[in-house]
DNA sequence: CATTTCAGTGGACAGTTGTTCACTCAGTTG
DNA sequence: CAACTGAGTGAACAACTGTCCACTGAAATG
C-alpha cells in the first residue's frame, strides 16, 4: 500500500520516468472523474470520493488541481477538444457531399456512441453549477461555432447558395443555431434509456428534419 | 423561537388555519430552495442548510416532501406550470399580429427579466445531474410544444402558409424546435453579466435572426 | 369540553466532507 | 555518489451531512 497504488499497478506499466507518472495519475483523476459523473452533477463530487476512486490519498489531489473546479475546467478542454479535431478531421474527410447534413449526423451518432459520458459531461455542466466550468463550455463551443462558420463560407454547400455574400454575423448567427441544435440534440439522444433503439431512431429522424429546414431557411434567406 | 418561526412572522400573516400554514411553510421551502439555487445546482442543495434557511427544524422538512428531488419536481411544477398559463395569455392576447415572432420573444424577454430563478432553475436542472427532476422538465416542455403545435395549426401564421397541410409530426417537430431554442436562448441571457445591456440586446438580436431563419424555412417546407 | 391529529421540536447517531501538516522515499540532477 | 525535488502518505482537525426517535402543543374534530 506504498509507492505501488493500485492505479499504478493495473495500467500502462514500467515508464517510471516521473512526468509519465504524474501524467498519468493526472489521467486517472480525469477518467475517473467523468465515470463517476456519469448520473450526478460536478458540483457534487467530492474530493475524497474521486481520490479514494482513483485509488490515491485525499491530499495527493492537491499536487494536480487546486480544486474540484479546476479539475472540471480541464476535462472540459479534454473533451471538447478532442471532439472538435474529430470533427474537423471527418470535415475534411469527404470533399463535398450532397447530402451533408445527414453524413455530419450520422457522425455525430456514431461519436455519441463512443464518447458518451464526454457528450453526457457537456450538456450537463453546460449550464451546471461551476461558473468556470460554465465559461470554458461556452469558449469551446463558440470556437466550434466560429469553424463551422469558416468551414461553410470555405466550402460551397449545395443548398447554402450564395453564401459568401451574407453578412459575417449572419454566417455566426446560423453556425450557432446549428451547433446548439447538435449539443440539445446529443442531449435528447443521452437521456434516452440506453436500449431503446425505436426511440433513438426517432429522435435523430427528428433532428435531421429539423437541421433540413435550418438549411432550406438558409437558402432563402435573407428572405 | 417556538412555534411562531421566521417564517410565519414575517409573511402574510394571521390565517392561522392548518392547512394555510402547512402550504405556507411548504412555499417557503420552495422560494428559499430557487433562491439557495441561484448559483448552485439542485444536487449539492443540502437538506439541512435549506431548513436552516427557511427557519425550522431539519426533520420538519420530511412532512412536506420525502427527499429533496420531489422538492425539485414540485419546483418544476411551478416554475414551468405558472410560465406556462402565462405564455398563453399572452398568446390569446394578441389576436394575430404580422410580427408574431419579434413579439413572442420581447414577451419572452421580459418574463426573463422578471422570473430569472425560474428560469435559470429551469436550464441548469434540465440536463442536471437528478434523473426525475430531468424527467418532469421533459414533459412540461413537451406540454409547452404541443401547446405550441396546436397553436401554430389554429392560428394563420403570415409567413407560414399552408401549414395545416402538413404532416402531425413535422408539425410537432417545428414547435420543438421553437422550444428548445427559446429554452437555449433563455439560458444564453442569464449567463450573460446582469449589467451588459449591449451584450444581451445583441443575444437577443441574434435569436431573432435565427428564429426568423427557422420561420423562413417552415414557410418553404417540405423543400 | 375531551380527544385526536400532525407540523414542528431538539437531541443524538454514524458518516462524510475539505484542508492542514510533517513525513517518506523513488527519480532527477549536479 | 551525494543532494535535492516533489508525488504520494497518513493522521488529525472542525464542520458538515441525512435520518432516526420520542416529544410538544395548538388547531381540528365530534
Amino acid at each position: 500500500m506504498h509507492v505501488d497504488s493500485v492505479h499504478r499497478c493495473l495500467l500502462s506499466d514500467v515508464p517510471h520516468t516521473r512526468v509519465e507518472q504524474k501524467a498519468h495519475t493526472r489521467q486517472a483523476l480525469l477518467d475517473t472523474a467523468l465515470r463517476l459523473l456519469e448520473d450526478r452533477s460536478l458540483d457534487s463530487l467530492g474530493l475524497r470520493e474521486l481520490t479514494r476512486e482513483v485509488g490515491i490519498v485525499p491530499t495527493a489531489f492537491y499536487r494536480h488541481f487546486p480544486d474540484v473546479a479546476s479539475l472540471g475546467v480541464a476535462l472540459v478542454e479534454q473533451c471538447l477538444g478532442g471532439l472538435r479535431t474529430a470533427v474537423r478531421a471527418v470535415r475534411d474527410g469527404i470533399a463535398d457531399s450532397d447530402a451533408v447534413i445527414s453524413r455530419s449526423l450520422s457522425v455525430l451518432v456514431a461519436q455519441l456512441h463512443e464518447r458518451r459520458e464526454h457528450f453526457r459531461f457537456i450538456a450537463r455542466e453546460r449550464h451546471g453549477g461551476v461558473a468556470p466550468v460554465r465559461r470554458a463550455i461556452r469558449e469551446q463551443l463558440d470556437l466550434s461555432a466560429a469553424e463551422l462558420a469558416t468551414d461553410l463560407l470555405t466550402r460551397r454547400l449545395p443548398h447554402v447558395t450564395a453564401l459568401e455574400r451574407w453578412e459575417a454575423q449572419d454566417v455566426r448567427m446560423l453556425a450557432t443555431l446549428i451547433v446548439d441544435h447538435v449539443v440539445q440534440t446529443a442531449a435528447a439522444l443521452l437521456e434516452l434509456p440506453p436500449g431503446d433503439e425505436a426511440a433513438a431512431s426517432d429522435t435523430i429522424d427528428m433532428a435531421d428534419r429539423q437541421l433540413r429546414l435550418i438549411a432550406l431557411g438558409s437558402r432563402h434567406w435573407p428572405g
